[in-house]
DNA sequence: ACCAATATATATCGAATTGATATATTAAAC
DNA sequence: GTTTAATATATCAATTCGATATATATTGGT
């Protein structure tokens, strides 16, 4: 999904600047399946905007640097919609940073693999709270009530996976290690 | 984490070719959490070794084309664990279409919605057949042995709460779309 | 027997994206 | 009183993706 599209579903729920949109991205509601950067969000709200899918109204704050608040058009939402209907969505993708690093265990320190689980966990927990928090709304759509408790699944399963297994697998490295040696 | 760094963690299990590499990240043990397309591989390991990280040698095979078989220098070795023990790891990033597309299910036919539902969880079901059959390989590390159990509970939580909420979801949608006309 | 599709293998390149930075102001924290 | 965080837009180099080119062998279908 490209990023034209990206900020035509952010705009599907209401007038937002660039900025807001970004909010979007990085903590609000599509933030647990989806991101975009600033550098990626102005480009495209630019081409949408020339080719007539979004409008904007300059809006002069008092105090504030100007915001530029895009509005989906018709010919935007119908375009949008119509990319749900058409395109088969492209593959999920994961990446994270501290499963490559444990990958890599056995030629670790044991704090260190200690380390990078708890830094997972906490992750894990944050993301925890801010679903359950997310959950609390009482406007949030059909969709977002599921999304959100898939989510909540998911950080549970694998919190309870890392309490069960983490001790477990310190041991093993260090078997494995005695063993070696 | 950049390219450079994957590229020696995954000659770190042992000598490969790009194409070879890009097979670890494409089905191999990283597929689950990282990605690399042929694109960056190369350009990585060029530059790899001109910094003298890695060596290759030219395997004229038959029938096929040459092959350069990549080769971690010890100094490639130590500067990838160096990297492991200094960089504090970036954030997770997880990227779905699917998952976008299902935050305006209020807006999609219900046909789409189950659809796409049925299609999450089908990627789910493949994703962990593949972990089942690398769990039964007998010379994982302890850290693959750690990230299949993780992925296993992952994919199972995810399995169960679809089929525990997918119908319940559909029939939110439609009772919020007769309550709307 | 023949044709299409898939797999092996490297390499390149335009397009998209990231991540950092520049600019400007205000509110809050310390 | 000074630094940090937040609001807000914009740009840009570096990175990465995705598609394509090139070449050959194997597999599978008709």
């Amino acid at each position: 999904m490209d990023m034209r599209s990206l900020c035509l579903g952010a705009l599907m729920a209401g007038d937002a600047s660039g900025y807001e949109i970004r909010k979007m991205f990085e903590e609000g509601e599509f933030s647990f399946f989806q991101m975009a950067s600033l550098g990626s969000i102005y480009p495209a709200l630019t081409k949408l905007s020339q080719d007539g899918l979004v409008t904007f109204t300059e809006q002069e704050q008092e105090n504030r640097p100007d915001k530029k608040v895009y509005h989906l058009t018709p010919e935007g939402r119908r375009r949008f919609l119509r990319t749900l209907f058409q395109t088969q969505p492209g593959e999920d993708r994961y990446r994270s940073d501290i499963l490559f690093m444990l990958s890599f265990a056995d030629e670790l320190p044991v704090e260190l693999c200690e380390a990078l689980i708890d830094e997972y966990a906490t992750r894990q927990e944050v993301m925890l709270e801010r679903i359950l928090s997310s959950q609390k709304d009482a406007d949030n759509t059909a969709g977002c009530v599921f999304l959100n408790g898939l989510g909540d699944a998911i950080c549970r399963a694998t919190l309870d996976f890392i309490v069960k297994n983490k001790q477990p697998f310190l041991a093993d490295i260090r078997k494995r290690r005695s063993r070696a040696s």
